[in-house]
DNA sequence: CTGAAAGCGCTTACAG
DNA sequence: CTGAAAGCGCTTACAG
């Protein structure tokens, strides 16, 4: 025997073997190693105040060393509640969907929650059924809406109806504070405005998304504040409107660029149309940034890969997953009120403008 | 009252508001209905054929009426195993990630079955004790492994080890065909390299990917044989190591036009890099596909932006998760060793490549 | 083919 | 502050 192994170290050795070989521990093993009722396990499982300070450092001890983890089914089925949070996403854009995911996870991460993603349909007759029964089944204790499924007010009745906590990610304040993450897309696009109007810009066109999405009104409006900061405004024959597609992007640019006093700038209120008009612009034998700039929002990885790189409004998407998370989730080490629940747009810089020529 | 709504129709009517104010229904109020017992109840739920076909369709009839939805904790808890299917993925690509889950939600939709996502970054030296707890945890019923994350032997083993059936999505066979997704990128490869081969290229480039990732090193095994197809061979001076990064592209491809003997075509592992060889094309004054001929793999978004049009070989990502998803989740009705789980790539000409000048 | 009993691993009342 | 009993909604043996 190593002598030199005794006292406290032994002992946990020997508990954390015993019937490791099979199953993992469960509350009644705890409660008997503790020589405690599981009840008071739960107790300090649960974080209950009502536990003597000594009994409950026994029991964590006991808890450490077995690394006796509760079964969330069972506290599930007892709870009557999952600790299950649901991602529902219908957005076309990858990168949005993986960073608000990776976001949530950075919350859910060792608090034992898990993430279950759900894409959707959002025009689907059957969605408010769907969801229902997903919400219902799982009994969800809580779900992330990223835009624009966030914007469906009928999703939200149904969640408040199930007494299911919800998030809502957006471009705009449209619910209570405490669960709303918003990203004040309208920021942004002011800040691409003055960009524009500060290198001397005064024809600037603006191809928009689909006014479905609340996105591109908040986009389009901010837009439109930022230009009347510096004195401008948005001449309608330069208002194209886009749906947020390459190929609406193209359209758009080709018709901007056949104006008799075409626009010298074009601000694209997402990236895919961006790379439109970058086409069209190719097609016009106009370059960029010398003949037109272009300026884009998301700042999706193509922006950086394109010739010339384009400049683009960029979102903190994992920082608003994250947020997103943390809301759901309860942590008492973390004070809930403390920060609004919002996040700054950054004007990204590339060399896809330059001054008026 | 209205008198011609009579007989079972307005039986279910009763019958479905019956409780239907407050909870849901449970397996008892589906036996009280009955006139069975709850295992009964049980038995018809899990398709046991001991039922006798009146009973079951007795008992079936009540399930839909009442709209009754087993719960899932209860089933697990009792079952000592979940509904759930975790997805474990370390891919710097969203494409990826977004259309693996996507297709195994098609799988495993209508199911019960639900999908749990778990980034991972495969070179913690924590990943293994992570997965442990994940997925006891979880008690979860299956994980899709897409590569890199498939080439993990050690976490297969653990897998094993914990009973947690696994479906492993890599470039080759490395397992038993019952629990593999094979994309066979090298016959992609191959492809590519016949390809630019048919167009007349002689000095054929390669920048590779890391060889940490078996898809880089099955690529490039590929191309190599196609090019043997054509009685060409990869001059060694010609093959460069990327990092499957933009700017390790770059900086392969700088190389490759610094050579006094300059190749009239490159193949790029990935898109990423095949981006950076446009940048570095453009640095050298060089235009594709005039002077040099460029081809991708994966059919990244980005690939049909770039200008000009990158082709690139596409694998069918979506239809891998789905067989994944297929694979892990019982169907009576689908024939599961009726088709090798295999896919084939698919080369996507367009304009950056042309025949030697 | 069907059912009564016991149990999955927790928690909620309810007592002390 | 702590515990014995009952229950969450299912399933597994075990009987018939």
């Amino acid at each position: 025997m190593a002598s030199h192994e005794e006292g406290p170290e032994r002992k946990r050795r020997a508990r954390a073997q015993d019937g490791d070989a099979k199953r993992r521990h469960t509350i009644n093993d705890v409660a008997r190693m503790a020589g405690v009722s599981k009840k008071t396990v739960s107790r300090v499982i649960n974080a209950s105040p009502f536990v003597k300070e000594e009994t409950r450092k026994a029991v964590l001890e006991i808890i450490k060393d077995t690394g006796y983890v509760p079964d969330p089914q069972a506290r599930g089925l007892a709870f009557r509640r999952s600790f299950l949070i649901g991602l529902i996403y219908d957005n076309p854009n990858p990168q949005h969907t993986v960073s608000h995911q990776q976001g949530i996870l950075d919350a859910l991460k060792g608090t034992g929650f898990e993430l279950v993603v759900r894409p959707v349909d959002r025009s689907s007759p059957r969605l408010l059924d769907e969801m229902r029964v997903f919400v219902e089944r799982q009994k969800l204790f809580g779900v992330v809406l990223p835009s624009p499924v966030s914007e469906d007010e009928a999703l939200v009745e149904l969640l408040k109806e199930l007494g299911c906590k919800y998030v809502r990610i957006a471009s705009v304040p449209m619910d209570d504070a405490s669960c709303m993450v918003v990203s004040h897309d309208g920021r942004g696009a002011a800040e691409a405005a003055r960009h524009l109007a500060d290198l001397g810009h005064k024809r600037i066109a603006l191809i928009s998304g689909p006014p479905s999405f609340r996105s591109s009104v908040e986009r389009r409006r901010g837009f439109e504040s930022g230009l009347a900061e510096r004195g401008l405004s948005l001449d309608p024959a330069l208002a194209k409107q886009g749906a947020y597609t390459y190929e609406s992007g193209i359209a758009a640019a080709r018709e901007l660029f056949e104006l008799k006093d075409r626009p010298t700038a074009i601000f694209c209120l997402n990236d895919e149309m961006a790379s439109g008009a970058y086409l069209a612009a190719r097609d016009a034998g106009l370059r960029i940034p010398e003949d037109v700039s272009i300026l884009g929002f998301d700042d999706a990885p193509i922006a950086a890969r394109l010739w010339p790189p384009l400049a683009s409004v960029r979102l903190p998407l994992r920082d608003m997953g994250r947020m997103a998370g943390e809301m759901l989730v309860p942590n008492p080490l973390r004070d809930t009120h403390a920060d609004a629940h919002e996040v700054r747009p950054e004007l990204v810089v590339r060399a896809s403008t330059a001054k008026v020529g």
